[in-house]
RNA sequence: GUGGGUAUAGCUCAGUUGGUUAGAGCGCCAGGUUGUGGCCCUGGAGGCCGUCGGUUCGAGCCCGAUUAUCCACCCCA
């Protein structure tokens, strides 16, 4: 059997099977968001290409090779979002969000798109997970974010994880840092990569990050932006820094981040792990004080982050951590003939008007095909219904896990006698949780 | 965009120096007496060996191309 086609090169299909997985990811990250103050926020899935090429910068990678870019039928430039952050923050100009109260903070999950080669924990349709904290220029903002993500791969059960952070200073210490960089690497102009001579014309900072081994040798030496920050950024950083330790939330300093979209000033940081292949970065975000404004918004500071959904669940595999299982069917009702399965098919409708997950055979297999079903699916109590259970009007309910069989009437009370039947085995379950404690 | 690996059943994989009707385990389906799951036993369905072309009397196996996938560079979540 051939299929009419296959999903897209470097997309993926969420099944039944995994959705459990997904939905535990999603539900804690928004939960602890929340309890953080963030709201999810929800923008389009497109934009005009122009917010993307404003906000990311039009000398990334990301805006010159990797954006999903189409006309619509009007003629207008339209771009599948590649990131979150410019959704959100074009919405809040919109919406006069930073007119209102401050801080402005907003979560959310969105996938994003990116046209690039898929290799382990990269896809062309990825998911985030992400939050933006507009409008306080204080490091409790960043401490506040960086503590949120820690809170979130803690929960989850990532360990094998690390926090970077870096200061890559301000509009006012940033410039005459990299004049001096673009002096120093100037010296060396027969010995980067190309990439890199390219760079130290557009942006001299992104040398630093270059993997090529040569680039490596000569940006060791080069300055670091940490020795150059103007005094506020100093005294920021340092605050950040007294923050996540008074916090107890462990951090190494890595002078080498950049990060890759031009927005960010300031905090960068990035939780790493090297469990899951060279896309190690799980969690990535910094402040960005000049977007709010680059965006024809208010002059205003804002920092956020963004997690890759993908990877985090990479991570938490290789970290070993347990997602809960999903809610099991509480009663199978295994009905023989017409008449029975016409009478089941209601009882099981009561059930679940009660709000008791319950299911029933529908395929009109054998008895024993039908039990082993209601095994596989996990089944908490089996019931057997056929000529002789409907003309007494009673039925044995069956325990799975023990056997044990309960007598039940087929009557108006059948979803209440079930609840409260199988109330009693929580109860007795934590009766016996009780007394091993 | 550049490089390397891989492509055989739904899944994980065997398949000899090229030689008849291509295999296993798991999964799925059905039986193992009359109305009860898990363990065990038996049977069954399911593959144009990624696609196209070439070499050969003969190709799952060799060669080329193409597509997909995995991994790395790059970039980032």
């Amino acid at each position: 059997m051939k299929p009419l086609t296959s999903a897209p090169k470097g997309t993926q299909d969420t099944l039944p099977s995994d959705i459990t997985r997904w939905h535990y990811v999603e539900r804690a990250a928004l939960d602890i968001a929340e309890r953080y103050g963030f709201f999810e926020m929800r923008t389009p899935t497109f934009e005009h290409t122009e917010l993307f090429n404003r906000a990311v910068g039009d000398t990334t990678d990301v805006v010159q090779k990797e954006m999903y870019t189409f006309n619509d039928k009007k003629d207008r430039s339209i771009t599948l979002r590649p990131e979150g952050t410019a959704g959100v923050v074009r919405a809040a100009i919109e919406h006069n969000l930073l007119g209102g109260q401050l801080p402005v903070k907003a979560s959310y999950v969105i996938s994003c798109f990116r046209y690039e080669k898929p290799q382990a924990g990269r896809l062309r349709e990825f998911h985030q997970f992400g939050i933006e904290s507009l409008g306080s220029p204080s490091p409790a903002a960043d401490a506040e974010c960086i503590a949120l993500g820690n809170q979130v791969l803690e929960t989850l059960g990532v360990d094998k994880i690390k926090l970077f952070i870096n200061s890559i200073g301000c509009k006012q210490c940033r410039p005459a840092y990299q004049a001096k960089l673009k002096a120093y690497f100037s010296g060396y102009t027969d010995q980067l990569c190309e990439t890199c001579l390219t760079r130290l014309e557009t942006n001299p900072l992104r040398i630093i990050d270059c993997k090529s081994p040569i680039c490596k040798e000569i940006a060791a030496k080069a300055p670091k932006m940490m020795d150059h920050l103007c005094s506020e950024c100093e005294d920021h950083f340092a605050e950040l820094r007294e923050r996540l330790e008074a916090m107890g939330i462990r951090y190494e300093i890595d002078p080498d981040i950049v990060r890759g979209l031009d927005y960010y000033c300031r905090t960068v940081f990035e939780f790493v792990t090297e469990a899951i292949g060279a896309q190690g970065t799980v969690c990535g975000g910094g402040r960005y004080d000049g977007l709010i404004e680059e965006l024809g918004g208010p002059s205003m500071p804002g920092v956020g982050f963004a997690m890759g959904l993908e990877r985090l669940q990479l991570v938490m595999a290789a970290s070993g951590a347990q997602v809960p299982a999903p809610l099991l069917c509480e009663l199978f009702i295994a009905p023989m003939g017409k008449t029975a399965s016409i009478a089941a098919g209601t009882l099981v409708q009561k059930l679940r008007a009660e709000g008791v997950s319950a299911d029933c055979e529908t395929m009109s297999r054998s008895l024993k095909a039908q039990m082993r079903y209601a095994d596989k699916l996990g089944a908490i109590y089996t019931m057997v219904l056929g000529d002789n259970e409907l003309a007494a009007g009673r039925a044995t309910v069956k325990e799975m896990s023990t056997g044990a069989a309960s007598e039940i009437t087929l009557g108006e009370d059948f979803a209440d006698e079930f609840v409260k039947l199988s109330v009693q085995r929580h109860i007795s379950d934590v009766a016996d949780a009780a007394t091993k404690l």
